[in-house]
DNA sequence: GTGAAAGCGCTAACAA
DNA sequence: TTGTTAGCGCTTTCAC
């Protein structure tokens, strides 16, 4: 319990016997300027004293946090324990951590006031905002153009046509057309006829992208879109999965494969249908989207396409300290790829 | 993308025709000595500026940061995507947005140097700290003592025994005790007698209790504890426990049951059993720990003991805070319970 | 009920 | 190479 005051710039300065600009400039990395005998002495006397800098001293001074913000709009109060959500924070947070940022974590739920979400930015708490969006089209949207508003760099995750609302975004993506295509391409060279869709309710721009991709391929091999066979019910648990699929299959023509917008779903799916009798994959193909850890080891091991989202949040990160290293850097924007993984269940 | 400076509360104040000292009474809600025609005029200047406080300068100035740190020690790289850091994530993300505090995450890998986890206390980043820690119990004691030469209040999640190195922490665990005695004792009622423990290789105060508390009841009925039974290997990711499955059912005198150190392993324990042949339970019961939302779905669905890990965020942040806003709170600690939850697979 | 004034600890321009 | 200086935007006594 440190009662006492912590040691400023001003006491290593007056211990080490050098003015306070110096050691700020040590304390900056700008050593070249520095003799060595003085930054001995600094270094000493830094030592000693347990001198740390006060991050919001620099901040107020420098105009800079050094931290990075990650803005999640979303409805489900667990949402920071998503596998997704963790996989991209997970992500961030090394790129982060490499560079000496901090990570900043805002959930706001999409009812609240859009303020909430900008809280870090205005109060101008980071340097820069990865964000990752849920809900209504037009919210969303509404968020890009506050954001495209703000005076700082930010990346958007797994959104697509953010140009024209949001030009200053970074904007980093999976190819989720891609891999839905190669995805229902299987399914379909497999035999599949009817194949269903099923997703959670909330909106989400990567879900629209699956659901696009997948209507796209069925239409090109001239398959009727059923909407009795796609369904948005629920959150992206598993469970959420069960009665979707206990619908599907007390259909009159039931669907012979099923598309799950999450491994989650995917694995529930599975579970509803053995628990009424339906074997999978013969009796009914399961197919899901991310590819998490234990999609390969559930029964039968998930055919899914895998989606890099450790990856996409380090990138992103990298890409946002690039540019607060050097404002000069133009706003790339990056498409990762994804990657069809055939197992037992479709 | 505003380039104008962002508006202070020398702004508001020339705008509002009051003084600085005024607005700031006004900011920091004391309402009460304000004329309700002074609160007006603020109330205008403020909403056509656009004005929000600059944290960096209230943060110097008051020394409060009103942020809350969530520190972990790990070592795997995606740490932060385990569904257990996620759900403490999402608890604390929860209590600190209701109370207006935002939360920094700071991950660190055991090999660094300690000062790394302390690096938000130690810039003043933070107001209090949440603690997640695994490793050697040496190292864990050592960033205990560090913690509590700090100044700020801190809650350690999930590590007993900390009152000796660490009086000033705030404990918030769960009843790894109970529950592993119920599950164990559960096991034995069902005529287990050779029962198999299989967990990650990196020590854990969570690991630590649920082995003790295996071994305990195991010798109260008087079985002995087969070290060829008790495997720890690799990392938290449900693969890891398929080379362990793999030797356990290759010994002469196999085990009937296996607990797992987590409902991750358990996935990959029960897929590699019957791979090699064996169903589950019928000739290898399998349980976990934590009952994440997939527990329930895989199949068989998991026995396993649910640990209330978001409860156990929301509940650190909360008493945190409460001793941030009231300084005289004594430090309250808390064990929450655990319930064990039989399913199929044993 | 309101205002004046003194910094919090640091950075960066400029001077020496 | 090092020192001097002037704030960054806010909170907080202490007068009035």
């Amino acid at each position: 319990m440190t009662k006492r005051r912590s040691p400023t710039m001003r006491d290593v300065a007056l211990m080490a016997g050098v003015s306070l600009s110096t050691v700020s400039n040590y304390a900056n990395g700008r050593w070249q300027r520095l003799s060595p005998e003085t930054r001995d002495s600094i270094d000493t006397a830094i030592e000693s004293l347990g001198y740390r800098v006060n991050s919001a001293a620099r901040s107020l001074r420098s105009t800079r946090t050094r931290t990075i913000g990650l803005l999640a709009l979303d409805d489900s109060l667990r949402f920071l324990a998503d596998p997704l959500t963790g996989l991209y924070l997970a992500g961030i947070g090394d790129a982060a951590r490499e560079s000496g940022y901090s990570v900043l974590v805002q959930a706001s739920r999409m009812k609240s006031r859009v303020d909430d979400l900008m809280t870090p930015i205005d109060e101008h708490r980071i340097d820069a905002a990865c964000v990752l969006l849920s809900g209504a089209r037009a919210g969303r949207r509404r968020i890009l153009q506050r954001l495209d508003a703000s005076s700082v760099p930010y990346a958007v995750l797994d959104e697509t046509d953010t140009l024209d609302v949001a030009p200053r975004a970074i904007s980093v993506r999976a190819d989720q057309a891609g891999g839905t295509t190669a995805l229902v391409e299987h399914l379909i060279s497999n035999g599949h006829r009817r194949i269903a869709f099923i997703a959670a309710r909330t909106p989400w721009a990567v879900l629209e992208q699956r659901f696009d991709g997948f209507k796209t391929v069925l239409r090109r091999h001239k398959i009727l879109v059923d909407p009795d066979l796609c369904l948005f019910e629920g959150d992206w648990t598993p469970t959420s999965a069960v009665p979707m699929v206990r619908k599907l299959l007390a259909l009159k023509s039931r669907p012979t494969a099923v598309v799950c917008g999450s491994d989650l779903l995917a694995i529930g799916a599975m579970r509803a249908a053995t628990d009424i009798g339906f074997s999978v994959p013969s009796d009914l193909a399961v197919a899901g989207f991310d590819d998490f850890d234990i999609s390969e080891q559930v029964s039968p091991s998930l055919t899914t396409v895998r989606v890099p989202a450790w990856e996409m949040g380090r990138t992103a990160a990298e890409l946002l300290i690039a540019r607060l290293e050097d404002a000069g850097k133009p706003s790339a924007s990056l498409c990762l790829n994804t990657t069809l993984v055939i197992r037992e269940s479709a």
